[in-house]
DNA sequence: TGAATGCGTCTCGGATACGAGACACTGAGA
DNA sequence: TCTCAGTGTCTCGTATCCGAGACGCATTCA
């Protein structure tokens, strides 16, 4: 078992914090935060600052994100097939049907949106890229965990504690969660309204390449038939799928 | 001065090299190109994997980027004030000319693409995001460093060795950059033709605001008139100084 | 099959990195 | 104006972190 590397830790959760705060923060605040010792919080930051992954504002006493924060977390687009594999069946799926589009990650028990296609016309979605959200909550997030071998979708959530919910709707327990899925399974698309934003809903079809847990979805107001949604959504998804398979 | 925080820098460094590779990279590899001691580099590895900024893949003997480098990168985006204000006005852009538009920010002599919007029909652009370009070859870089202070400009260029090329075309002296700028801050805008990727063209407008360095700029097929792209061009870049400075 | 190469892990010793705490400076509030 | 709180920098001593190098294992090639 390699040794810790403690400095490196440090610099990667600081970059985690950061990335975390609406505002720059101050260096206390860092330190506190990640229980570093004050003088040495210093030092963390200034090295950061000078590879560019984090900034100082002396005139407000505050560290934000550096710009090399931004190239890296770019680079991990470049170099995951996925995101690149993806990026033009998304594009051609938008303008499809007309709607802003994503495609999603499955981390733990949330999702990740990696790609946000945004339709003419339409405003930029909640579902932000790089935001997490909790998976059985999504559309998105159901199409994956439905991909899922029972026994992993049981480790995710093992009891009535792992449910969160943020509209006061969606599962809240491991049987309402199996019921779900069994529909979403026998179906092959999952649907959601209204359980991550009032008003919105989605359709979103899982990519089946063997270790990778991702899913297409389509996000609209919600006021209406999702059928012709479905096979678009769901043509895309296997579109993707045979790409990976390559 | 601040002391050095060695591990921490080289867990840095890691990362930007790995977001500069293609594909993952074995550990020696990375040790070469760091100049690190190959045990300590399978230690930082390890931590930095812990972390989930970076990623073991065993079968392969390899180490590739990890998802909290793209979450950290998309933290950045949602606390700087520039890309979190000017995603609207550019998605309006988009919506109103039909072409593609880009917010670009200047870093040292390079361009950093930090927003793309892409407008339907149109492929993904060449100026992805994450994506650094010379200043002086595209529209962007142009419009940005026309708006910059003489002494500025000449302190960023200042012999002839100052100046790379893509495709052949676009300034290389200090004297013709001097006169492009002199053009391009006359009018208000920048164009560029084919310097970056032949057969595509942009025109660009200056976001004036402080000691923020970015332009705004639409990018097409090229096979005709600017005419008609310059004023919703010009219009978004001023809309979003005006959001600045609030 | 055996040898060579490269990956990953481990131990040891010493020197470098680290934390504690002090100091200087600045800005805000009474 | 003075005081206090907070930010940023610095020194010192020590213990923890680091590099060198050895070892084990797996894969590839002759």
């Amino acid at each position: 078992m390699p040794r810790p590397v403690p400095a490196a830790t440090a610099a990667l959760r600081v970059l985690r914090f950061l990335s975390g705060q609406p505002v720059p923060v101050s260096a206390v605040r860092i330190a506190e935060a990640l229980e570093l010792p004050r003088s040495s919080a210093y030092h963390l930051l200034t090295a950061m600052a000078d590879e560019d992954f984090v900034v100082h504002y002396p005139d407000d006493r505050t560290w934000g994100m550096g710009i090399a924060a931004w190239e890296v977390g770019h680079g991990f687009a470049r170099q995951e097939p996925l995101a690149r594999l993806a990026r033009v069946p998304l594009a051609r799926l938008v303008d499809r049907v007309g709607q802003s589009a994503h495609l999603v990650v499955l981390h733990g028990t949330e999702v990740l949106y990696v790609i946000e296609e945004r339709a003419p016309g339409r405003p930029p979605l909640v579902t932000d890229v790089g935001v997490r959200l909790p998976a059985h909550l999504t559309a998105s997030g159901r199409a994956i965990l439905a991909s899922l071998p029972g026994p992993q979708v049981t480790a995710l959530y093992p009891d009535k504690a792992s449910f969160t919910s943020r509209t006061g709707s969606g599962p809240r327990s491991p049987t309402e969660l199996r019921r779900l899925l069994a529909t979403t399974r026998q179906r092959g698309y999952a649907t959601e309204d209204g359980e991550v934003t009032a008003g919105f809903a989605s359709v979103a079809a899982p990519i089946e390449a063997g270790t990778i847990h991702a899913s297409v979805a389509v996000t609209w107001q919600s006021r209406g038939d999702v059928g012709d949604l479905v096979e678009p959504v769901r043509q895309t998804a296997a579109e993707i799928t045979r790409r990976l398979r390559h």
